[in-house]
RNA sequence: CGGGGCUUGGCGCAGUCUGGUAGCGCACCUGGUUUGGGACCAGGGGGUCGCAGGUUCGAGUCCUGCAGCCCCGACCA
């Protein structure tokens, strides 16, 4: 740690309003470089990649592919879809040096669709489900609560193609689940709420929403859904009776919400009121892109025919401070292991200790090789001082090792979560801290 | 885009009303004493006071314009 980049603040930088701001600013893991748009420093980076894994493996399970597309689009393809005048002023403009029309891209409908019409043309080749995980930017009238709601963003977005409505709906429901495990593997309790629609209508657009006090979405909803069942990771047969056991509950957001049918549909004692943060939103849009921009395949009967499209979107910059909001105390923050920036923060008291040092490098080689991330404060610095940048930082573990243990071998452990401290020989603290801590709340 | 507020060293702030040669705490550097929950003493470095004009013998302070940032609302991963 004498080593890395971890620029931690004893005092709230005043721009700051909430608490996940407050706290990521405070440990060191972003600094904004203008209105909506921040620089993410080691600690954050590291954060930020968690989350990225965790959705990377989940969409894979649910059968989408990885690429990568640009940050920036040409205008033409915007003009096609008729969204280069639609979008407004949210979308940023940029031409070039010879006058071409480009724009920061807000997301890929226009992109995605493109690639896939001058590539596919059979109904053989699909369903597809192509996704990427890059930064968007939308130029927010305003830009606030530190990253989650920045104008640049980090969006893992989403495409399926289907030959017809039954088979998208088929690939709308493994995003369903594939979102509800994702976020649950983020130590998260996302529910799916109806969604408004758009233009094209129908049942199949949900909003996924962790509840916090700071979410600037507000929802209705039945409470038992917050206590279903994440679904396994099995996409084949019926999906069906899955989704209908989360979608046979109200749950609506405001835009959506019936306040009579709420009222007739869930007993009073179920009834949740809440505000909560979207993270996700899938949704089926039918051929509209696909018509606008001709993107056909033959079916069997030779004849082509618009293919059928649904978006997806995860806010992976945005998560990382709906973890934060959903996961602090007055300490710091309080990070779940699957996407801790580092599981073990090691604690040198005494740097430049015989016994102190051997014992904290051993622990950190062993660990390490269990394949554990391990932050080592190996600064020449008050205890207190340690202490307290480990309690903000919120790695799940603490090991703390001073002159008084190290005669005996023991560490001392604790548990960022819960505050318990164990004193353990060495082995016994090496068992302890290769095990997820969450289990414990 | 409407309403409100802010801008003074890396961070948090005072000073602006009433113009007179920029200050406090934290952080940083040096030395010493300390050392298991953000130590103490002494010394030290660092600021075109958001920018541009104006008024004045003199502007952080008064006037005009502009910019940036934050908060509340309508819009959004």
């Amino acid at each position: 740690m004498s080593n890395y980049f971890l620029p931690t603040l004893k005092e709230t930088p005043s721009e700051a309003q909430i608490v996940s701001h407050r706290l990521m600013l405070r440990a060191g893991m972003v600094r904004q470089s203008a209105a909506g748009i921040y620089s993410w420093l080691p600690l954050g980076l590291r954060a930020l990649r968690k989350i990225e894994a965790i959705v990377r493996d989940e969409q894979a399970k649910a059968g989408a592919i990885e690429m990568l597309m640009p940050t920036l689009q040409s205008a033409d393809i915007w003009r096609e879809s008729g969204r280069y005048e639609d979008y407004g002023k949210e979308m940023l403009r940029i031409t070039d040096r010879h006058g071409r029309d480009l724009l920061y891209g807000p997301t890929n409908e226009e992109l995605i669709t493109q690639i896939f019409r001058d590539n596919v043309v059979s109904y053989k080749d699909l369903p597809k489900n192509l996704y990427h995980i890059q930064w968007k930017f939308r130029d927010e009238i305003r830009p606030r609560f530190g990253v989650m709601r920045g104008r640049e963003f980090l969006m893992k977005d989403g495409y399926s193609f289907d030959v017809d409505e039954a088979s998208a709906r088929v690939s709308y429901y493994k995003m369903f689940i594939a979102y509800l495990r994702s976020f649950r593997r983020m130590g998260l309790k996302a529910m799916p709420v109806a969604a408004d629609t758009g233009p094209i209508g129908g049942e199949l657009s949900h909003e996924f929403i962790i509840l916090a006090d700071t979410g600037e979405s507000e929802v209705f909803c039945h409470s038992d859904i917050l206590n279903l069942p994440v679904p396994e990771a099995d996409y084949d047969g019926d999906l069906g009776p899955t989704i209908e056991s989360f979608t046979q509950y109200y749950a609506r957001s405001d835009e959506m919400h019936d306040a009579d049918m709420f009222a007739q549909q869930v007993p009073a004692e179920k009834q949740l009121t809440a505000r909560g943060i979207e993270v996700g939103h899938i949704f089926y849009f039918g051929q509209k892109y696909s018509t606008a921009m001709n993107a056909q395949v033959a079916g069997p009967d030779g004849k082509d025919t618009p293919v059928h499209g649904g978006s997806y979107g995860i806010g992976v910059s945005r998560l990382v401070g709906g973890i934060i909001e959903a996961s602090h105390d007055e300490d710091g923050i309080i990070w779940p292991w699957a996407v801790a920036p580092f599981h073990v923060g090691l604690i040198n008291l005494k740097p430049g200790h015989e016994g102190c040092d051997a014992l904290c490098e051993s622990l950190f080689e062993t660990l390490s090789q269990n394949g554990l991330d391990v932050l080592y404060d190996d600064r020449d610095d008050r205890a207190g001082a340690k202490f307290s940048t480990m309690d903000l930082i919120g790695l799940p573990w603490q090991a703390v090792i001073g002159p008084r243990g190290a005669e005996g071998g023991e560490v001392e452990i604790k548990n960022r979560a819960t505050g318990e401290k164990h004193v353990l020989v060495l082995d016994a603290a090496i068992a302890l801290l290769s095990s997820s801590p969450d289990s414990a709340k």
